[in-house]
DNA sequence: GTGGTCTAGACCACT
DNA sequence: GTGGTCTAGACCACG
């Protein structure tokens, strides 16, 4: 399980512990089952508080990625393969309208957006 | 001009009107040289403290959208063609690259990417 | 808006605050758009952390009951009557099928629970 | 006699055990006299730690439901009559009381509470 | 050892 | 002045 944080970045550390742990849920690269590291090691290896990652934990028992069995440490939760694919599909969607829609008032036709798209999937 | 805020939207209400007037200066709806009405006028008709009012069109004019004339008012910039497009692509540029990100991070192809966006595209 | 908070619970404090709000906004006492005591405010007058506070906030928040914006407070959501009458039965008939279920493990029948319920009513 | 656990309940493992023996010997289920699995057979048949599963019998000899008899296992203890009624109707008041009070904060009358109760019965 | 909760005090962004 | 976030360190319940 790969985490890091960046303390430059504006958004919230656990904002970004969240979206981290979340893609990997949702692209399968944490198996439902997986036990996480303990919230004291986690803080440790990244040099923020104990607070901070259990309020990423909190917020991803929340919304149903993580189960948490007090005792015994958090897991992966089970996730069936249509709310995957419905959640990793929202965000997509999202960032995708907005991206046309700064296009469209920009006067952007859409084989031009698509041509900056694949020239920029490159990098 | 239209402008709008919603206050249970959680970006900063001095950043929704900022993006709303930079949007609008880019697109070409508020051509250069256009008088903005006052602040107080703004303030009173979104219902929002004149000093956030105030901060929008300071980070307006530092950004180069607005220029300021003592006793007469605030006014759309001048801007360069060059300038212009440049920042209509930035602001795409930007929005291109999370989407990219998310994508990459879900296991998307490219293809199935631009499948997306088209099928987007039509709404 | 009355608020208090019990020490010797074992229902964490922060639980403690989330329903004593969320009571009061399903009843009504507490009207859509009435703004909030500060967060220092009710910390210091309940003796309690600030970040209790803002943790049971937190969390009325993301069940809809308010609203908060940054900088100028935090006030009551507006809710629908819909929403509202279908929590305030939530809560109930899960208290009553708890009930009930436990009386009928032990045999007793329903006229004696009703008749129970309406002993103690008065209390 | 019948026993499980849920690991995704946030109740803890040697309360669920507890409410289930206690409710099953409250209700006749599990006779005065019955042995109990040992310890061993219970852990491994639920996949909890021993110690949690003695944590468990602890509290309900504590509470006079078992009695443990050194070298030949744990049985379910006699009870009288009276301590077995008491004990019925102290768990369901307790149930009513809270009900009731949630009844009162949301402006429900005793007879509206009393008709859910009913509808809720047949169940 | 694990997570759950709490405290006291701090800095920043927004209004 | 408001909420948003973070730190460091503590105690308890659970397994």
């Amino acid at each position: 399980m790969k985490l890091s944080v960046n303390p430059n970045d504006k958004t919230p550390i656990y904002r970004q512990l969240y979206e981290q742990i979340a893609a990997q849920v949702l692209s399968g690269a944490l198996a439902p089952g997986t036990p996480l590291p303990p919230i004291r090691t986690v803080s440790k290896e990244l040099g923020v508080s104990m607070i901070t990652v259990r309020g990423a934990w909190d917020m991803l028992e929340r919304d149903g990625y993580l189960v948490t069995r007090a005792g015994s440490g958090c897991f992966v939760a089970p996730i069936s393969a249509q709310t995957r694919d419905q959640r990793r599909t929202e965000k997509l969607t999202a960032l995708l309208d907005e991206t046309i829609a700064a296009a469209k008032a920009h006067g952007i036709r859409d084989t031009e957006l698509v041509s900056m798209l694949l020239e920029r999937w490159e990098n």
